[in-house]
DNA sequence: CGAATAATTGACAAACGTCAATGCCCGTGG
DNA sequence: CCACGGGCATTGACGTTTGTCAATTATTCG
């Protein structure tokens, strides 16, 4: 099992860089930064007083146990929101996977955004509980499908499927071990239901076979 | 592994009773239904235009595979508020787990709800991402013992507990089988950090021990 | 009191994890 | 441009945990 010490946790500074023209629904201009990979947006105890917004690259949030074992309960990919949490302080860490741009909207004691967090507050309970399901009662193998079919749909159904994180971060998804991971990789591929055209991109071949796996 | 087929979901059909006094917080008097045990409250797939709080007794929220396995996500005891949903149907299916009061919220087009909405979203969003990291993570005794202490504190700290639900209903939550909920309340039981006082009651010996295997 | 249901226990099997060795990329520097 | 090194991924052998199947015991409800 794969175990991540204090020392293991990445502890990069938060590089701050100038915004660009915000191409955003609405209101003024939100700053954007810039997190190289594996470094830290935010971290468990925190105060949270903003959410974000993946502008380009991806963002993983998870959990510790107190002897090292992660769960990430959640990869966010360009376009995507997240970091809106209940109370004052954050109850995970967030961080980038690889350099990543993050659109960051403060939330002030003033404006009320109820409207427009209602529903990315809904959408991630949706997706947090089908996850539950996934890691409850599916096998290995019906993991890493429902991974997989889960990141074609985010990712516009295209054959080609780009996985920005590592094998060691999709067990950490998956409750799995990297090994597992990757002996299920290959039997997808010597299946024929995919194709690894380089460790961070796969092919579908069959998407039915896979839609199925992931019931 | 126990599966449940269409004849095992429960098909009864809803028997509302008249409301009692609303002992609530704010605006008129919300009707009380009264289901009785293994009736459903809601179904997956239909339109979701409320939101319910538990008055007594205890309601599962779970989704089903296709061939039938069950993944629990939440437990609702008393006081607690569930049903909230994104988009206009619900995803999951509700169930009193026995005879329960559930007060009803019907959410108008009209009135606005997000100020009462988001917390309690946020809040599920919260619980449901601590339990993946149960499920993702933890061992069979973890798991068990992480869903008594949660059932401690839910009931206020009290050396005795009350379980509402069936063995099925704790394998199908914590992602075990019933065999293996069964021997690790046995083995917390010969190791004197619990007391099985009937199937129902749980008395708690060595809360301490507990915590620190629920992490 | 007795039947039906639920829970426990035991023997065995299967899935996944652990440990260790090997292989493959990919970036860096000569 | 090629060779080398380091990190990540893959593969194999084996162990542990949990699941499966089946029998037995306990509990609840009529």
């Amino acid at each position: 099992m794969q175990v991540y010490t204090s020392a293991t946790i990445s502890l990069s500074s938060h590089l701050a860089q100038p915004g660009r023209p915000a191409p955003l629904e609405s209101g003024p201009l939100q700053p954007v930064m810039f997190f190289p990979a594996s470094s830290e947006i935010y971290a468990q105890g925190e105060k949270a007083g903003a959410f974000y917004q993946v502008e380009f690259g991806a963002v993983r949030i998870y959990r510790l146990l107190a002897d090292g074992r992660r769960q990430i309960s959640a990869f966010h990919l360009a376009g995507e929101t997240f970091g809106f949490e209940a109370g004052t302080t954050h109850h995970f860490f967030a961080e980038a996977i690889n350099a990543t741009g993050v659109r960051v909207f403060r939330v002030t004691g003033g404006a009320d955004m109820s409207h427009q967090l209602l529903p990315l507050a809904l959408k991630g309970l949706t997706r947090a509980q089908e996850h539950l399901l996934v890691l409850g009662r599916q096998n290995a193998i019906e993991r890493v499908a429902a991974f997989l079919v889960d990141m074609v749909e985010r990712q516009g159904g295209l054959r080609q499927v780009e996985l920005p994180m590592s094998r060691v971060d999709i067990g950490d998804y998956l409750g799995l071990t990297i090994e597992t991971v990757s002996r299920v990789f290959t039997r997808l591929k010597d299946k024929g239901v995919i194709r690894l055209l380089n460790l961070r991109s796969v092919e579908i071949l069959k998407q039915d076979v896979l839609q199925t796996m992931g019931e």
